[in-house]
DNA sequence: ATCTATTAATAATG
DNA sequence: TCATTATTAATAGAT
């Protein structure tokens, strides 16, 4: 119709092209409504144009999911189960994952080990020997930070007192300078810095 | 078009309206060729007449498959999330015990163990003791059972030595016995079932 | 199915 | 994008 006869092929005046589009576009969308009202038809039609807008009619009484289940059932053709079978493989691996892992886990734990053979109980005890000492190792080195720990917060406690006990003698004799009117000048740099109090720190044997 | 004009309802008569639904299904598909094919649009279009059957067209270089992910990137609508969903979850709480298994793995052998406290490390030595244990009476079992089998066969080797020697006397007794014409029943009986060879079993010993 | 009178769609144009 | 119009395409009803 119109002026003309038109060659079915992409029209290439793009100009043109997006006109006609936008007609047609509607001329179908019409054609879709009546086609499902005169004759009780349900109709899923989506468009897009090359600008990659999307036009849609569905019918009435009806919906896309609907349709799309439909079309499944009676078509055959499963359409989200490309999707579905990636997730689908992946969920079916990492099962067998699980699964292995949870024999593993039971091997070491020394359960179902009726299953295994001579070798394989061999090689399963060196592993739990292995795991055994590393794990006794680590908590050797746990106690003995511990210790460790114990002993220097102990050190420390001591040199406190010690100094405590420096400081009061040093305080007692100072008082007595102070009463002799005597080194005035030993007084202010022992108060400025020898003494100045700091810290805890691990390394406080040092200044001594 | 056509003699006359048509409302825009439901043709009642069933038959004008399943000839009106084919022609018309005919000029849609037609159409939404046409403007596929002039104007560079994807189009789908899915119809189901009232008597259920399904008619498609989908545009060239492209697929329905992928208008609905266009459908579904544009609209915003999710067409089968649902159904995706749960897939999507399992596969989540199911990576999350793996990775938790794994963890458990490497710290019975033995790996990571700096990360745990002092009562983690303990309960970890126990359970690796107690698998320990476990295995080795697995193993023991295992070197226990397989010397009783050979022992077993040793026994049944002897048996077999003594039976055949056992034998061997009789054949020459009955061969006397036959020259000196006597005792024939006897050889008969003999023959028949006392000394019928078996096959190999575990409790050939009660045999004799 | 096919035909055909009639309406609907639309290409070109403004 | 909107309106007009000449022309073709679609199709309702008949055969």
């Amino acid at each position: 119709m119109g002026r003309g006869r038109l060659e079915l092929k992409r029209i290439e005046n793009s100009n043109n092209r997006q006109v006609t589009y936008s007609k047609r576009r509607n001329g179908l969308i019409k054609k879709a409504k009546e086609i499902s009202v005169l004759c009780d038809a349900q109709v899923s039609l989506i468009i897009f144009g090359s600008s990659g807008k999307m036009h849609e009619y569905c019918s009435s009484n009806t919906s896309l999911v609907d349709i799309l289940d439909q079309y499944q059932t009676q078509c055959g053709k499963r359409l989200w189960d490309a999707k579905h079978e990636n997730l689908s493989n992946e969920l079916d691996r990492i099962k067998k994952e699980n699964d292995n892992l949870q024999i593993q886990l039971r091997h070491l734990k020394g359960e179902d080990v009726t299953s295994l053979n001579h070798r394989e109980l061999i090689i399963l005890e060196d592993t739990l020997e292995n795991g055994l000492a590393c794990v006794r190792d680590q908590k050797d080195e746990f106690v003995m930070t511990q210790r460790r720990n114990q002993k220097q917060l102990e050190e420390e406690t001591k040199e406190l007192h010690f100094f405590a006990q420096h400081k009061d003698m040093m305080m007692a004799e100072n008082a007595r300078a102070a009463n002799d009117g005597y080194h005035q000048k030993i007084k202010a740099d022992f108060g400025s810095h020898a003494y100045h109090v700091q810290p805890i720190q691990p390394n406080l044997q040092r200044r001594f």
